[in-house]
DNA sequence: TAGATTGTTAATCGATTAACAATC
DNA sequence: TAGATTGTTAATCGATTAACAATC
């Protein structure tokens, strides 16, 4: 498949197709046309197939999108099949959240440990991984050949974190701190979870309201 | 101050001026330019002059722009001084590492009430939050004039929990949910989390690396 | 005053929407 | 064939960047 680079807008819509393909094929419907599909969406049909588009051409005219078909095609867009070697690092609160909450199989990574600081918490198990005193971390990585890590640490630990599974070659990060990893390692791919920014943007949202209402 | 209509664009770039507006006062910066604070965010100066001319002049000619001054103003238009009074539902591994992990307070919230529909988890204290079974939801969000509800319930869970919040006069809503709130209720102020999203997103990203290599 | 730096307008870039010919 | 619906090009819209006059 000749994939053009895709922008960044199209990407960020991938998982919503794929989660509303999923459902569409539970419902055991076989084909929708770019209308219905963007009705059910609540995007213009036009957005529909430009973005389909992107990776080929998924539609036949006069019929529309066969369900299936499509759905496994973003499924393999997207490498939900990889099975991406995961380690979690923190296992407070968040990151048990996270390791027991997130299906990582059904969304292209496998979890094979976790790691913590606190000498208390190694021996535990959160789910059926086993959690780490943090010492372990590297030898694990090199011997398991880690492909990512979801970062679920203080933003003060972060950086020496960062720079401990970068040495031992881990490249792609899930982070929750607040820590820009690609300004001190640009060649990273790093997808990032601002709580605390979502908290404010929705405060200033029920804020903003408020003012109109007065 | 006549602030007209502010794009989404600059609303979700708002938190992070706020947090490094708090470093460089951390740090007893007095005054920054445009262009040495976006040096510091990795942004254009240009961009940094159209967002924060967006809500006053803030800044002098030949000098720059006051830190604390200017992190205050942020702090007001972001509405961090509201204390919204916040119900959490779902005190399940997510509503634990929300409850413990925000600094709502700092963030523009009140967290006054915990609700599980699991009968178990009813008495049990979440930093200083006492767990309450579901049942008492409506007469407490009355009671206490609720501002807003985070959502870390299962999705099935979440039509019928919005309704009940919703007509005991909740419109605000922090949604780690897929189910689309605004779908039902137009006139509601939603902040959506997709963690599951944003996973795919992060695999899509190392799948299109790997792609690149070969 | 001279230098620095903003506020603001204009130019560019990218993303979304509209339109329609191609075709199943 | 006629109707439906895609793939794709062109038009529009919005957001980012560049430029520079205003002014501290």
């Amino acid at each position: 498949m000749n994939r053009q680079n895709i922008s960044k807008s199209v990407i960020k819509r991938l998982p919503r197709y794929y989660r509303f393909l999923n459902e569409l094929e539970e419902q055991n419907v076989e084909r929708i046309s770019s209308n219905k599909l963007a009705e059910i969406m609540r995007v213009t049909a036009s957005q529909v197939r430009q973005d389909l588009n992107c990776f080929g051409g998924f539609g036949h005219q006069g019929y529309g999108y066969p369900v299936s078909t499509l759905k496994n095609e973003i499924k393999n867009i997207l490498g939900l099949n990889n099975n991406y070697k995961a380690v979690l690092l923190g296992a407070g609160n968040l990151g048990n959240a996270i390791a027991t909450h997130m299906k990582f199989e059904k969304l292209g990574f496998k979890l094979v440990g976790i790691f913590d600081s606190n000498e208390r918490l190694a021996g535990k198990y959160i789910g059926d991984v086993i959690v780490q005193n943090d010492s372990h971390l590297e030898s694990f990585c090199k011997e398991n050949k880690i492909d990512v890590a979801f970062l679920c640490i203080p933003r003060s630990a972060a950086p020496d974190a960062v720079k401990r599974l970068y040495d031992c070659g881990v490249k792609c990060f899930w982070n929750f701190t607040h820590y820009f990893i690609q300004g001190d390692y640009p060649d990273t791919i790093v997808e990032n979870v601002h709580l605390s920014d979502k908290m404010m943007t929705l405060c200033f949202s029920m804020n903003e309201q408020e003012g109109k209402n007065e």
